[in-house]
DNA sequence: CTAGGGTGTTACCGGTCTGTAACTTCTAGA
DNA sequence: TCTAGAAGTTACAGACCGGTAACACCCTAG
C-alpha cells in the first residue's frame, strides 16, 4: 500500500492530510471524495460527518497548509533571534528549496486558479490567507530597515508566485531557476536606496 | 441570446473560439464540451467530427491563444519599428492593461496548474509554447541593447507570471498592481549596469 | 456488563461527464 | 435539379461525481 498517512491516527486528522497531499499532487477537481477517503484508509460517511461538504474539506485543507507555512515563518525567528535581515535572507533561500523539492507550486493560487466562480466559498478565505502572508512579509521588510518595505515585498511575492506557477509550465529549468539570485540582487538594490 | 460569437462562421470556428473563452472564464475542468457546443450554437457530434476528444480541442485553443499572443508583439514592432528599447516599454505596458482587463490569468500556466498529471498530452504543448514566449522576451532583451538580457527576461517573466496568479488569489488590489513600477524600474537597473 | 458514540459497510440517488451510433436535415456545387 | 458531404438531432453507453440512508460493528467509559 501507499499509505503511510494511516497510521492509526483520528480519522478527521488522517482525512485532512491525505487530502491536503492529494489536492496539492492532483488539483482539487482532480480528485473525488472516494479517493481521498480510500487512501485515508477510511470511507465516505465518516468524511462527511466531520466535513459539511466537499467545499468545506477544501477549506480546512488550505488553513491547515498556510499553518504549517506559518510554522515555518518561526524558524526562520528561531535560527535567527531578532536579525530580521538574516531572516529575509532565510525566506528567499527557503522559497528556493521548497522550490526545487515540489514543483506543483502554492496550493492556495492553484486553488485560485481552479475554483474560477467568483463566489465560490474557498476564495474568500484564499484572500485571506494570502493577504496574512503579504503582512507578513512586509513586515519583514519593513523590520529589517528596508525603505520601500511593501515594493520590495510584493516584488518579491510576485517573483515567487511567477516562479511556482512557471515551474508547472516549463519546468525546472526555466525562468524559475534563477530565483534565489533574482532575489538577492533585488534584496540588495532596494538596501542600497 | 448571450451569443455573439455565433455569427455565422463555420461551426469549427465557433467551437474553437467558444471554447477558448468559456477555458479562460472557467477553466478547463470546469467546462463540459456540452456546454461549449451549446454556446457556439451546435451541438456534440459535430465537435467530435472536428477534435478527436476533449483533450485535443484543449491543446488547439491553447495554439489559437498562444497565436493571439503573438500577433500583439507583431504590433510591438509596428508602432516602434527597430526601435527595440521602445518595443520593451510597449510589452511592459500591453502586459499591464492586459492585466487590468481580465482577472483570469494566463491560459498557458493556468491549464498547466488544472492539468496536473505529468503525460497530459497538453502539457507539451504548453512548455513549447512557453518556451517560445521566453525566447521572444530573451531576443527582444538583448537586442535592446540589455546587458544580461536572459536574466531579464527571466525576471520580468516571473514578475508578470506571478502578477497573473496573484489578481486571482488577492485581486487586483494586491501585489500586482505594482507590476509597471516594477518592470520599469528593472528595466532602468539593468540598463544601468 | 452495558450503553452509546464513533466508525465501517453497502447500497443508492440524481446529476454530470466524455464519447458514440443512427438517423435526418440542410446546403453548396455540378 | 440532383447529389454528396457537412451539420443537426436524439438517444444512449459507461463512468464518475457529491452526498445520503440504513444498518452493523467495535471500543471505551461508566
Amino acid at each position: 500500500m501507499t499509505d503511510g498517512v494511516v497510521e492509526r491516527s483520528r480519522p478527521r486528522d488522517r482525512i485532512l492530510e491525505t487530502a491536503q497531499d492529494m489536492f496539492h499532487k492532483h488539483g482539487i477537481k482532480g480528485v473525488g471524495v472516494d479517493a481521498i477517503t480510500e487512501a485515508a484508509g477510511t470511507n465516505k460517511m465518516t468524511l462527511y460527518r466531520h466535513f459539511e461538504s466537499k467545499d468545506d474539506l477544501i477549506i480546512e485543507c488550505l488553513r491547515a497548509t498556510a499553518a504549517k507555512a506559518s510554522r515555518i515563518w518561526d524558524e526562520f525567528e528561531a535560527e535567527h533571534p531578532g536579525d530580521k535581515l538574516a531572516q529575509l535572507h532565510a525566506w528567499v533561500r527557503k522559497a528556493s528549496e521548497l522550490l526545487s523539492a515540489d514543483s506543483r507550486g502554492c496550493d492556495m493560487a492553484n486553488a485560485a486558479v481552479e475554483l474560477s466562480e467568483s463566489d465560490h466559498p474557498a476564495r474568500r478565505v484564499i484572500k485571506e490567507l494570502k493577504e496574512a502572508q503579504r503582512e507578513k512579509l512586509v513586515a519583514l521588510c519593513r523590520d529589517a530597515g528596508i525603505g520601500q518595505a511593501e515594493l520590495l515585498a510584493d516584488t518579491l511575492s510576485l517573483l515567487l508566485e511567477g516562479a511556482r506557477v512557471s515551474m508547472q509550465s516549463v519546468g525546472a529549468e526555466g525562468p524559475s531557476a534563477q530565483f534565489v539570485r533574482m532575489a538577492e540582487s533585488l534584496i540588495a538594490s532596494f538596501r542600497a536606496r
